[in-house]
DNA sequence: GAATAAACTAAACATTTGTTTGAAACGGTG
DNA sequence: CACCGTTTCAAACAAATGTTTAGTTTATTC
């Protein structure tokens, strides 16, 4: 009976080493966004906590509701250890975009290879369940916003918010398919290329150059300064 | 002692209704699209090819090489539902490139909502396999090729080929946001405004103009023209 | 220090999974 | 019809999985 109370006392302590609830959230974490989670196993993820089988669900209640937790837990984290760039009044907002890209590729990325809460993230985007609402609302949706009000201050208030829209999910794109295709992307291209041209900072200064040439903010990329446009 | 020919006789038939390796391979697609692999079981895909839970076992081995069969069946016929354009010659590269853009949104989205041909080969983008490396190589690079050329085309030479990779990349990734993460999207978006400016045909003709704008080949986009560039 | 509730554990349970088996049904050939 | 290789089937198997249970340890309170 000791099972039934599974919401009565959230721990308030900080997630230290030796919490169990907080172990059993990372290691389901890392275990979900590697594995999914179907391929995932309560008791690789109990062993990876270091805890007993049962704790899942003295914890959680079932596997499910671990799940859910896990993902508000990913992007909990990750808001912390990428935090939106702060702006100083008046500034222009070319760098704004520039950072905005930089930023986002940067929470797509990672500095090396992406850490389980981008990842889990991932997966909850490309197969949502009852989960990505919440992530949605929480955490995608404020991002975008200030995306497009970047966007907006761009072009000077010359194109709709629908227009600014789409062209947001255009420089979301390109940046989203190096995240969860990266995969195929480094088979169509060689390698070195990609350490040279694909890099989070090159790619950041590509995108927005990109973008600025369409929205006439800067001479098109044909001629021949794309290298360095900054 | 029946079950160890797997490989012996692969039927010269056409995939008729009758056909229980080709029911096998159907039904096999659809639920590993719609589930995965982990998820998606042995038993589901018999009975949804009214076949007996043996016959997987019977002509494919096992559950891992009717996956790999699963995907290749999977591009081979969606490399015949949606060919690549054909165009005749002095066609001019703005017209192949919105061509090409119109064809690959289509592939990728389809008519309505896309084909489990279509979300199986997704899957293997996303969390590639075995599978991938022979779908990356007889499908998306060849696809990939063609657009880097009509670019080439298109910038007259100016551009090397590594920045016309970059370029072409951008594009795709473009299109691949509203494939992988299209609930997302539909989340950040109000519905009208998807139907509106988000359809296929739209998205060709805005994505095409992003691009010939970023290329100096049209009027920028923040000129209120682009509505109708065509 | 005993009582009591929470935290934790080992073991078992009930299903579901991929796979195998041995025999029956089928189809052509002598 | 008898023979034989192929195909199909119902049943069973072994392993793994999510979940539960009953018991033990630990901490807290009176």
């Amino acid at each position: 009976m000791a099972s039934a109370n599974h919401r009565k006392k959230v721990p308030v302590e900080v997630e230290g080493q030796d919490d169990p609830r907080g172990r059993i959230l990372s290691a389901a974490g890392q275990e979900f966004a590697d594995k999914g989670f179907e391929a995932a196993t309560i008791r690789d993820i109990c062993t990876l906590a270091a805890v007993n089988v049962a704790a899942v669900n003295y914890y959680f209640g079932d596997k499910h509701r671990l799940y859910i937790e896990s993902v508000r837990h990913a992007y909990e984290e990750r808001s912390q250890q990428v935090p939106l760039p702060q702006w100083v009044d008046g500034t222009p907002p070319v760098k704004k975009l520039r950072d905005f890209v930089g930023n986002m590729l940067q929470r797509m990325l990672g500095f090396d290879h992406p850490p389980w809460q981008a990842r889990l993230m991932l997966r909850e985007i490309l197969h949502p369940t009852d989960a990505c609402r919440q992530l949605v609302e929480e955490y995608i949706h404020p991002h975008f916003t200030v995306l497009c009000s970047i966007l907006d201050e761009l072009t000077d208030g010359e194109l709709s918010l629908p227009e600014l829209r789409r062209i947001g999910l255009g420089i979301v794109g390109q940046c989203f398919l190096y995240r969860a295709a990266g995969d195929v992307v480094g088979m169509l291209i060689p390698s070195d290329e990609k350490d040279n041209l694909h890099s989070p900072v090159k790619l950041r200064d590509h995108i927005t150059c990109f973008c600025l040439a369409a929205l006439g903010k800067q001479l098109p990329l044909s001629v021949e300064i794309s290298a360095n446009c900054f």
